[in-house]
DNA sequence: GAGTTTATTCAACAATCGTTGAATACGCAA
DNA sequence: TTGCGTATTCAACGATTGTTGAATAAACTC
């Protein structure tokens, strides 16, 4: 028998995937409880509401994706010079550590990754829940953009952040919808694949707006 | 006074604005019939159940957006020699006629726009119901895009595509997010300006990964 | 203006929602 | 074993959900 996983942490697992396919309105306590395999009551009891379990599985991950993220820039930033790294090592830092989505065994981070798409498209949960989790990492990237890009505005780098940060979302949502255009010849799940055309064409980007 | 809104055309207004913040799930008939000051059956009477009402209001200006773009593709096509436009042409091309929604005095156009952007990013509907609305118009965008790219293999068209629809998509969604990570230089309404960044940003990416 | 179709409202249905207070089971210290 | 705090379940609450059949109003035809 492999090892336990707790009830809280089975509620946790089971909001996630419900949310990330679904969102907050498109899941019930008892969808959650139900395939956690546990009565309706106990998330409440563990979590309180309904908004706090949602808020519950948002930032259980949430510091072991920043602390990877900034260990890649950290990395990136050593092995450059004291110009700092160009555009196309910053970014290719902001995405790799992601890739632990896929190289997991843990379905969960998949979910997870879906859940961060519902959220940053999100009019409701958008600016806010995104900016309290994950604002201080990306100020930290956009400075190493600016040091990288000296010649560009701030406007113009926010603007290309934008961009990446769409492409980025968009994959992270996993709909299923490249596979069909593309006739199979892309899979949405194909992180690897999709980052590695993603880092050549945001780095192209940034260098034609801001060079 | 004005000239009057039918009582089924309001119904598609208000369900248009709500699904476009809170989703499918996160709106009831009755917040719908409520905001167009209608009663609560008439929704069902005209458009059937909930979810026909959603499709109503995601149909409704599908083939005006559809139109708009296809005439902006023949005439950079008209205006181009015989090897077609470039990417960047065609790129202005996909993206320009999205300013009816900043033009029009119409909000719905905004609403509608935010409302793609949830269709877009759903695990659920993504991919089927963007295919069924906008496959043929964005089939025939990248037939353009592969002439202007000979060399291109077909994936590197579809993941630069899948690029090019997540930025986009985030615009629509409006959040206001790059507003508060720009502290204000930059602003989530702003699609002119939107526009003007993404369009060399884009076209650089599908020349660096496709050229 | 009578008759008929369409549009709209009213009232109500069963089902599901989030949440809670009380009751029961469990885990561990003494 | 006794006690006690935590974990979990049970049963139920009032509120809201989508939907519908019947009743009423408006628009249109002849």
């Amino acid at each position: 028998m492999s090892e336990k996983i707790s009830k809280s942490e089975r509620i946790l697992d089971a909001a996630e995937a419900l949310f990330a396919v679904h969102g907050y309105d498109g899941v019930s306590m008892r969808q959650i409880a139900g395939q956690a395999k546990v009565d309706v009551a106990l998330a409440n009891y563990h979590f309180g509401r309904k908004i706090d379990v949602f808020n519950a599985v948002f930032e259980r991950r949430a510091d072991k994706l920043n602390d990877a993220r900034i260990q890649a820039l950290r990395k990136c930033q050593a092995s450059a010079g004291s110009d700092g790294p160009n555009v196309e090592k910053i970014i290719e830092a902001f995405l790799r550590p992601l890739q632990i989505a896929q190289d997991s065994p843990d379905q969960g981070w998949k979910n997870y990754l879906a859940l961060i798409a519902y959220v940053n498209n999100s009019p409701v949960w958008g600016e806010t829940m995104m900016s309290s989790v994950f604002d201080e990492l990306v100020q930290e990237y956009v400075a190493a953009l600016k040091k990288a890009l000296p010649n560009a505005k701030d406007e113009d780098i926010y603007w290309c952040y934008h961009n990446l940060s769409g492409a980025l979302t968009l994959t992270f949502a996993q709909t299923g919808r490249i596979d069909k255009l593309s006739n199979g010849k892309c899979r949405s799940d194909d992180f690897a694949t999709a980052y590695g055309k993603m880092i050549p064409f945001i780095a192209a980007g940034f260098n034609e707006v801001c060079g």
